[in-house]
DNA sequence: CATGATAGCGCG
DNA sequence: AAAGCGCGCTATCATG
């Protein structure tokens, strides 16, 4: 190839004997076509990706791009054709996506193919396809080009550009995050465990501290037979002195005065940290120093990412010891200050709101500007506008945020009301919430029958409800997890320009691309984690800052806010 | 014995 | 002290 025929992208698919690679230039049309075995894959994408530096455009990143990671190979750029199906196929952006809607083979679910029954279970060809993304490379073809004409058409190619790219940058980060791992000390983690439970017992018992704390329960239900795992056995026993409380959750329970509250609030702490993050996850999911979860981009609804396997979205503060860089190496941790409100600020155009944030903590400037009397107040309010609270002290502030930001207010106000009859909402890029279910909709139009009960209305009316906060939520969450996206992205981008430490100061057990260079080792909605070799660490900080102002910059141009961040180079990720 | 629903709790 | 959104995971218990 020469300059003049330098690929714009290059969508590869499984072919009978190996891979086909398709290259096409900048409008996309086809200029040549590549047959290569399944070995000499990964070096041919590396020598296209030096000297090309293409996007590629495959059905499934993680299908791909472990294989290429584990050889060694990083690409800067993708297309990911489920992802930005599942995207494109819902959004309000696209007048006509009916095409995009009929290709019900590309709805399949993230990583179903690990999942697959054999097709000997198969009832009919509509099960079988939704289990298994289309692998060839003309499924690829005539998808890729399905998606670019329905962007071209939409109302708004840039913001859908913008957000298929921001989709597929995910996907590389959630692969390369997964083949770096989070730097675990596995030592570290048993200490922890030690300290809070006791010694590891060591066959089939309790370790002692909640064996303990076990006993003290018991001691104060009089019962030394009590069950302490069983809810409604725990209920009973509750009763029998005089607890009367209606469930055994921790709030409820907190507010009765007997002995048997404290040891029980002690017991089910330990017992939660035993069997959700006890030596059993331990062996089971860190290995060689590295804890190396499943993140599944766009897996929630809202755009957010979701996980499987290890809770890797919900390691509890407690064990943030246990995350550790390695010798030589430095952890950057770093989180967004009130991302959800600001990013609302933006979208709604609230100056008076924007200029609370700006250069400050968000809730500080609402208790300047007067609408509420103290951190704590803005906070609950806050909240309580983004989720819909109407209820108690979140409910009763709300309306003071109404009068002092219209604007931010009466964004997730207007979402509420299109959920609530039955409409669908968009994330500032163009991500849209789902249609109501048949059954919601059948439940909203009987109870406006002549011959409706009035439960049937106040049921019908507390789903309309329900729904009105989801879709209020909707829009502050999803168009939060966009920004966080072009966060990543663009930090992603300015890690990899970074110069590579020798071999000497390596951290081989992040694997052949990360080995020797700054790189992103966890992300939790509003957090990252960058693990760094000492010497790059001021930089690797910087770069976190630059790119979540380079990330505000493209989503919301020049309106002005900040996007403040709490960023902290250390050996462990432990906070305060 | 396997599967699904529920309670509870961890994270943002 | 707790309610308003989004999740995943474990243990228990009812049902097939």
């Amino acid at each position: 190839m020469d300059a003049a025929d330098a690929p714009a992208w290059i969508v590869l698919g499984r072919s009978p004997h190996g891979v086909t690679a398709i290259l096409l230039d900048e409008v996309a049309a086809e200029r040549a076509r590549v047959t290569l075995t399944v070995d000499s894959l990964a070096g041919w994408v590396a020598d296209a990706e030096s000297a090309h530096a293409p996007r590629w455009v495959w059905n499934d990143t993680p299908r791909w791009y472990a294989d290429l990671l584990a050889a060694g190979v990083r690409v800067a750029r993708c297309h990911d054709l489920r992802l930005c199906h599942a995207i494109l196929r819902d959004s309000a952006l696209i007048a006509s996506a009916g095409d995009l809607r009929d290709a019900v083979e590309w709805d399949a679910a993230p990583h179903a193919q690990e999942h697959a029954v054999p097709a000997l279970f198969e009832l009919d060809g509509a099960a079988s396809g939704r289990l298994t993304l289309p692998e060839g490379p003309e499924d690829s073809l005539a998808e890729f080009a399905r998606q670019r004409a329905a962007i071209a058409g939409s109302r708004d190619p840039g913001r859908l550009r913008l957000l298929t790219a921001a989709e597929s940058a995910g996907a590389l980060v959630a692969a390369e995050m997964r083949a770096a791992g989070l730097p675990w000390d596995a030592a570290e983690h048993d200490r922890i465990l030690v300290a809070t439970l006791g010694e590891r017992p060591l066959a089939g018992g309790q370790p002692a501290l909640l064996a303990a704390a076990a006993a003290r329960v018991r001691d104060a239900l009089g019962d030394p037979g009590a069950s302490l795992d069983s809810q409604p056995k725990l209920l009973r026993a509750l009763h029998r002195v005089g607890v009367l409380v209606e469930s055994t959750n921790r709030w409820e329970l907190a507010e009765q005065r007997h002995p048997v509250i404290e040891p029980l609030l002690e017991y089910k702490k330990l017992s939660r940290l035993l069997s959700a993050n006890g030596w059993t996850w331990l062996g089971e999911w860190v290995a060689d120093g590295r804890f190396r979860p499943v993140y599944i981009p766009g897996g929630v609804v809202t755009g957010r990412w979701a996980s499987s396997g290890g809770g890797a979205l919900q390691l509890p503060r407690q064990l943030r010891e246990a995350v550790r860089a390695d010798p030589g190496w430095r952890l950057v941790v770093a989180d967004v200050a009130q991302l959800e409100p600001r990013v609302l600020a933006a979208m709604s155009g609230d100056t008076a709101l924007a200029a609370a944030a700006r250069g400050r903590d968000l809730y500080a400037g609402i208790v300047e500007s007067g609408a509420v009397a103290s951190r704590q107040e803005a906070k609950i309010a806050i909240l309580g506008a983004m989720y819909g609270a109407t209820t108690g002290e979140s409910g009763r502030l709300v309306p003071r945020l109404r009068r002092a930001y219209p604007r931010a207010m009466g964004l997730v106000d207007e979402a509420a009301r299109t959920g609530e009859d039955g409409g669908t909402v968009s994330t500032w890029l163009g991500r849209t919430s789902p249609s109501p279910s048949s059954d919601w909709s059948a439940l909203q139009s009987r109870a406006t029958e002549a011959e409706a009960s009035g439960a049937d209305e106040t049921r019908a009316r507390r789903r309309a409800r329900d729904r009105g906060r989801f879709t209020r939520n909707f829009v502050v969450q999803g168009t939060a997890a966009e920004w966080a996206l072009a966060w990543l992205a663009d930090l992603r981008t300015r890690l990899a320009g970074m110069p590579a430490v020798d071999a000497a100061h390596a951290a081989p057990r992040s694997g052949p691309v990360f080995a020797d260079r700054p790189h992103l080792a966890f992300f939790l909605h509003d957090e990252v984690i960058v693990h760094t070799p000492e010497e790059h660490a001021e930089a690797a900080a910087q770069a976190v800052e630059d790119a979540a102002t380079a990330a505000g910059r493209l989503l919301f141009g020049g309106f002005p806010l900040d996007f403040r961040l709490d960023v902290r180079i250390a050996e462990t990720a432990l906070k305060d």
